[in-house]
DNA sequence: TTGCTATTCCAAACAAACATGGAATAGAGT
DNA sequence: ACTCTATTCCATGTTTGTTTGGAATAGCAA
């Protein structure tokens, strides 16, 4: 075999890896895969798939090397492989949003759309250190209002979890004169905006942390399992 | 539009960067141009491909952000469109040969294939750190084996250029009695191990440098352009 | 064993991406 | 104006990915 057919191979290789990512679907997957693993039935309903496309693309995702499978009797359940592949899709993601304008048009549109877009909710966005900081004054109640399994797979310590969708019907388990300081799953999720803004109707003093949990994984900073509150 | 729709048109924006590294040649022109920017007849000859076929690849790059051109006269010169890009297609490099077993068999088939392996070859490569420290001393002879374009574009500060197919002829240049630091483009660069071992083969003192500019490049050490040596 | 469930495999229809050669474009030189 | 060159655009055939429903598999529970 000549060096430039094992040359061939090599970027055939690694362009398997790109191939996995260049899809909506997949990607998708990836993105709920990074707040913990999940079953494939559950996947294929949160992503609105087919099982069996479902199925299909997560053995693209495994080909690739993204993800493991753990057995649970019949069940299979599909993890990232580890914070390496989050950190490829987080700076994907990046890329994308700084280098294309239509994908930083989508997001916006994603996260705002339908919504008033407010300007100056951008600056009132809380740093990873801030919050570290406030947290441990108990200056702050931390809201993690994403669905409660994603929270039993990892939350920032001394969260409390109330999915957006219950945050309405349990707004008096916050403490009605602390900021609330909300986050989701990352800097495309959607839940922590609603959330906030949720809760300014109600006339509390609430604020988003910039980003999310797979940003705050990705920073190595502590995170608690389990469903405790 | 409703927000399951946002969302799709979301990852699809995403997908696009992910599509555009989805390819073998594509990655290989992303490879070239982490070294500096190229005409398109260049890349599609170093590449191997048609002329249509590269303008073609260029425009799916471009169309994701990934790369930006330069007019100059009738040539249009491409560039990677920033440090991001290249450290997106370092970290997919990265997953890939990780968490894929085919890719780490078609790097390492491609760096040492056809050739024998040398075992010990790898604890003998030489840190970014320590070479800075060594070169410093003046205890070493850097050396980029890299096209001399490539090393005009850009190269480690002190370093001599004796592209690779000229380095037999050439080898007066190099001080005889001193260790010699060869290296090349990157981590997947064959350039810098058949440097090292045609060194060997006439008796010299020689090493390769981890990695290569691009992550030299990465690791934001000082880079100087230019043609003097 | 039989039935039940979650998942994967398979085949077929459909859609998207790829390579190629030739035409069109745009800039520079004459 | 014409010519030359570098690049892009376009139409083509071919290959590769995607979705779908149904069949096959594997594990659990009677």
């Amino acid at each position: 075999m000549g060096d430039r057919q094992r040359k061939k191979e090599l970027f055939n290789q690694l362009a398997r890896v790109g191939k996995a990512l260049g899809n909506g679907k997949r990607l998708e997957l990836v993105d709920l895969l990074a707040q913990g693993e999940r079953s494939v039935e559950h996947l294929a309903v949160v992503a609105g798939l087919g099982l069996s496309t479902a199925s299909a693309h997560l053995q693209v995702l495994k080909q690739a090397g993204l993800v493991n499978t753990r057995k649970d009797g019949t069940r299979i359940f599909y993890t990232l492989a580890g914070l390496d592949v989050a950190g490829l899709y987080e700076q994907l993601r990046n890329v994308a949003v700084d280098r294309m304008a239509e994908a930083e048009r989508a997001r916006d549109d994603y996260l705002h759309g339908g919504r008033a877009p407010v300007p100056e909710a951008q600056e009132q966005e809380l740093s990873r250190e801030d919050l570290l900081a406030r947290a441990a004054d108990g200056a702050v109640t931390v809201l993690d209002v994403r669905p409660a399994e994603e929270f039993a797979a990892g939350h920032i310590p001394g969260a409390v979890s109330i999915p957006l969708e219950k945050l309405q019907q349990r707004l008096d388990e916050l403490p009605p004169d602390q900021q609330v300081v909300a986050y989701c799953r990352g800097a495309c999720c959607v839940l922590a905006y609603e959330a906030v803004e949720l809760l300014h109707a109600h006339g509390r003093q609430a604020r988003r942390l910039q980003d999310g949990m797979l940003e705050w994984r990705l920073a190595e900073l502590p995170v608690t399992t389990g469903h405790a509150a």
